[in-house]
DNA sequence: GTCCATTAGTACGAACAAATT
DNA sequence: TAATTTGTTCGTACTAATGGA
């Protein structure tokens, strides 16, 4: 007869406990294939338990296929069923959330928002509101494109603060800018390519890259693209910030947008406007969107993670209507849809005009920000530092006289405690490196006051130092 | 002098009705590439504004590279911005949610819970809780694997309740299993291969096709997937539901779970295993995970879809050790991370065990409607009715003796009201459909009992009618 | 917040039918 | 035929947790 230790105190079922050592004297070989068990009444008077537990066990091993019972004639152990000895994980060491963004004492970091300034009280309120309220039917399954009201209230706002040409039934919701890019990669085939601005953002590089998407660089002078330079060879899709250009801040000309439609046009291509900061525009209203001028050709990409937190993880598109089933059935293969209950929040904030008046004043709160950064480093570096597109968005550029951002630079900054990228870092080519390669690229969108000083005051005695 | 229409009366800006009428002047050539511009007091007087309406206008056309101001010589059309008259989108057509899901008078639609029984109220509360202790770093981007504390939990779960083998560091959070199934075909080579079962659930089938995956489907016998047909030829994943096939709903015994195993490790090929909703077994215990047997050959897909509710779309993924930087990789470019609050407050779900509470009501609630639903069709179709795979999961099937569903017969069902799918639609060859040709797929997960009852008597009228 | 009735989960015991040796 | 074994269905008891007043 089979020993098995049985625990009383534990929580685990006593059942449980006798199939996990049966089980296991099986997976071991302890009890053969083809060996007979002993009977409930046997094994359960042996164990001093009731015979109902030991049936209960039996039951479930012969529905996982390790024993089979014959009425009358008793249980026996499957052929096939011997298995090597089972590997235990090794105890799971230790992990947070934390690890995953080293500390830093002071970081420049681009496209973060002031963590302490989101609504979250506000939307947490709105989300039970709207919980409370909804219909059984509005948690099955939904439509690839979102929630339709939202859509509504995006294409209204679109409509007013963007300058878009929109209707609901063109908005695609998304989780987020990067969603985005990674569903239009799928418009790539293999032999195709895209072109993309240099210097670029590292999100959609690298997402164009991991989707071994080939890419052209375009050449950009202080008015943004050089649109004369498009390339001849057709490209599939045209990636661009005119707004503002990450990193250089440029605003693309209208000039340059209608020359670069029309050379979509021509080459059948698309392009893909990428507006992930414009609402914060600092003087004047904002740029007017490109998508616009030819809502058949430009791809408009936006996110809340700038203007609402990055971890809500939604954005959208906004896209040609020829494209509409494409990307339909790209959103449904890569996840059906996007979550909906916080759709339908964020469809009410915005019907409520709570967005746009978070955006108000969250402008008010970047643009002191900004200039108590532009007059920190004003301050330190005098006018052998430029700074350039800043009217905008939640970066700048700041380029320092005689100095040169290389590697070993930007290391010592690191280990200075102050987190902050290289346009350099950005470029795709070594000639574009070298002339971007005294300017470092401001994020303060997530920074306090005391930051600011303390970071440019770092900045200042590193950069000091290394001239 | 242009003239303007000013509208002093609506809430659109007064430079905002300027500008909006000089840029499409520009636009359309009224006022030509060059072409001087009349002077901020000119043109404020004339139209009876103040002249800081006309330089905030003038200046936002500047910003956008529609004109150019000189100091000293007035303000100019840029060259370059001709352009075609906007193509006004037609009347956006009405649309909303509900048109995303036909109406049925009754449904048998496979994979949904009931969603009258979602406890969203709950789920609210704890949302809100959760918002106003949040700290600002929880909202910024994060882990692509996802919130650590809800993995911490969910290991704790699997452990506990799936008898898998996991640590936290192993488990990536997704936008439920259709992700992760995206996810994964990231895994397979253009000229490599996985398995598939056959008949198989649309849900993969038809991410596999929209990437291009090729497929090699295995023959399926009333023990589940024959895995003495498994083919020489290496696949690189196999994907299987061995704990309650889909739509079969056979158990994969634990002989054949193991012979899979040995074969994927001799082929050097991956397990999928895709636990769709064996949480609902109505005697017993839930089947043990195969995952168990090998953690580091079984990748383990779970998601909330069925235990919750599929709008929130959150599923997951337990990753061998091998393979945690590749999915980190591939999740990373998808869409960085899924969203945040909703895993923290679903890891206080589960920390609280209000998740392993509600699965155990529901599985009490889901035995009823299949015992009613059973009953019905016994009542109905007597001995005539075969039903199977009806020990767990939200469906079964039910094969009928002497009806065959051809096309014809399943368009005169839908068109009498009721949603249900045919088992041969879901089988990949013409052998195998004819072998199920006899078979529906009940899901029940969603009725009411009196939507059981409704569904079979219509069902009972238009098959009698057919024989 | 507290108390109380209810419910769910686990374990036990007993009885009987059906199949097997 | 008798003894043994599984399959099935009751009822009871104890405990912990839940939900409502």
């Amino acid at each position: 007869m089979i020993h098995i230790n049985i625990d009383r105190k534990t929580s685990c079922s006593l059942s449980r406990q006798i199939y996990d050592a049966l089980k296991e004297a099986i997976l071991f070989g302890t009890i053969q294939p083809g060996e007979k068990l002993p009977s409930t009444r046997e094994l359960a008077k042996y164990l001093n338990v009731a015979r109902n537990v030991v049936i209960e066990c039996y039951e479930q091993l012969a529905a996982e296929g390790y024993v089979y019972s014959k009425n009358g004639a008793g249980t026996y152990a499957c052929d096939g069923v011997r298995f090597h000895p089972l590997e235990k994980d090794t105890a799971a060491k230790g992990g947070s959330n934390e690890k995953y963004s080293p500390q830093y004492e002071v970081s420049f970091r681009t496209g973060i928002p002031d963590l302490a300034e989101i609504p979250i009280k506000r939307w947490a309120q709105i989300y039970q509101r709207i919980a409370l309220d909804i219909k059984p039917s509005q948690l099955d399954y939904q439509d690839p494109f979102g929630d339709y009201r939202l859509r509504t209230q995006l294409s209204l706002y679109l409509n007013r603060a963007r300058g878009a040409q929109t209707a609901p039934k063109n908005i695609l919701i998304t989780n987020g800018a990067a969603q985005s890019f990674h569903l239009l990669c799928g418009l790539i085939a293999q032999n195709e390519y895209a072109l993309v601005e240099n210097p670029l953002s590292f999100g959609i590089l690298h997402t164009l890259c991991a989707n071994s998407v080939n890419m052209e660089p375009i050449y950009m002078d202080e008015q943004g693209m050089v649109t004369a330079a498009l390339p001849d060879k057709p490209p599939k899709l045209i990636f661009t910030t005119p707004s503002h250009q990450f990193p250089t801040g440029v605003i693309l000309p209208a000039g340059r947008r209608i020359e670069m439609i029309k050379y979509a046009r021509r080459q059948n291509a698309y392009i893909v406007e990428d507006d992930y900061d414009s609402e914060f525009r600092f003087d004047g209203s904002p740029i007017q969107s490109m998508q616009f001028l030819d809502p058949q050709r430009v791809i408009y990409v936006g996110t809340f993670s700038k203007t609402l937190m990055p971890a809500l993880r939604l954005g959208y598109m906004v896209v040609p209507d020829e494209l509409c089933e494409k990307m339909r059935e790209a959103k449904y293969v890569a996840d059906l849809h996007s979550p909906i209950l916080e759709q339908l929040v964020l469809g009410d904030f915005l019907e409520r005009g709570l967005f746009e008046r978070h955006i108000r004043k969250m402008r008010k709160l970047y643009l002191k920000k900004r200039n108590a950064l532009v007059g920190s480093l004003r301050q330190s570096f005098g006018e052998r530092v430029k700074i350039s597109g800043a009217e905008a968005g939640l970066h700048f550029i700041a380029a320092f006289e005689g100095v040169h951002f290389h590697e070993g630079l930007m290391k010592k900054i690191e280990e200075n405690g102050v987190q902050i990228s290289a346009v350099s870092q950005h470029c795709l080519s070594e000639k574009t490196k070298s002339q971007y390669d005294q300017g470092l690229i401001f994020g303060y969108g997530n920074t306090t006051m005391e930051d600011i000083d303390r970071g440019v005051k770092i900045l200042s005695r590193v950069i000091k130092g290394e001239r």
